[in-house]
DNA sequence: CCAATGTCAGCTACACTGAAATAA
DNA sequence: CTTATTTCAGTGTAGCTGACATTG
């Protein structure tokens, strides 16, 4: 990480010169920030788990098995709720199953699906990684409560424009 | 990606899990939603830049190079306003000086540095991946204007509050 | 026969570390 | 001598495609 301060806001600069220059900004100066605070909350949240040896995607297929009711779902399940592609739910549950945190199963009916359950080293590892990232309040700062809720809002709109969800 | 929509808000189901079963979920929210939003604006912009023949991230180093008085800026600044690793702007450089779109020059004074230039028929392929990116309106989709606005500013707060600028 | 599920191999992108060469 | 700039090699994560076996 290449990390000195700068002077100003070099979003705030790029729009101006971008508006200047090229044509309207707004969505731009958004797109950016972003990008850019996504990279800062991953590798806040990243090293707050690493000591747990997790990274923030197996922590929240953690998380989501933890959810299900019986703390076991289908492999494809967990890709629809995380938006992860297959091939990945497949490298992400091998990393946490050499782990010993979760363990794959055989569906009762549909032989096709695995299903992958939580053990009680997985529960007890979420516990202490989620511990970790509550801490450092997930890497996200200079919010209140309120505004945080709006950036969640905001942020819904898109995804709901987008056909994240439908409601 | 795995993608049909889900009848209901995936971030806002795990929110109210979360809150009746681990704790206050306001920043838990926040953080996946940004995440969320980053992965769907990345790879909107990555399929307009595609036939462009560039990432996001080799765009940025366009815009950012066409911005400079002299088209040209030191790799080391290039890392700082981006905030790439150094390693990073080797790699970025490298695949956009073997497109022909940008020039490794000496410079002047210090013999340490490499002044990256961008060429001619970088200026073509930004201008033409410009127009690409904002016809899609950079992939950010459901907000107003004012919205839009609303959602740099707070992510700005974020950005600041973690040190990324200073004013 | 077609569709769905999961896996595998191979590719790309980018972050990181550690080491090195060169120069200030 | 120390520091700064860039590069290189190697590693890890995670995305994608295309192919495949198995099963519904």
């Amino acid at each position: 990480m290449t990390s000195q301060p700068l002077p100003f806001d070099p979003i705030a600069r790029a729009a101006e010169l971008w508006e200047k220059r090229i044509g309207p900004s707004t969505s731009m100066a958004a797109v950016t920030s972003v990008m850019r605070v996504q990279q800062i909350i991953q590798s806040a949240v990243d090293a707050a788990l690493k000591p747990h040896g997790l990274t923030f995607a197996r922590f929240e297929a953690l998380v989501l098995l933890t959810f299900a009711r019986t703390g076991s779902l289908p492999m494809r399940v967990m890709g629809e709720r995380l938006q992860l592609h297959p091939t990945s739910v497949t490298n992400i549950v091998d990393r946490l199953e050499a782990d010993g945190l979760v363990r794959r199963n055989a569906h009762p009916t549909d032989r096709r699906t695995t299903l992958v359950e939580i053990t009680e080293e997985g529960h007890v590892r979420r516990e202490a990684a989620t511990q970790a990232v509550t801490e450092v309040d997930f890497g996200l700062r200079g919010l209140t409560e309120r505004q945080t809720e709006q950036l969640t809002e905001l942020l819904a709109r898109v995804r709901r424009a987008v056909g994240d969800f439908q409601d």
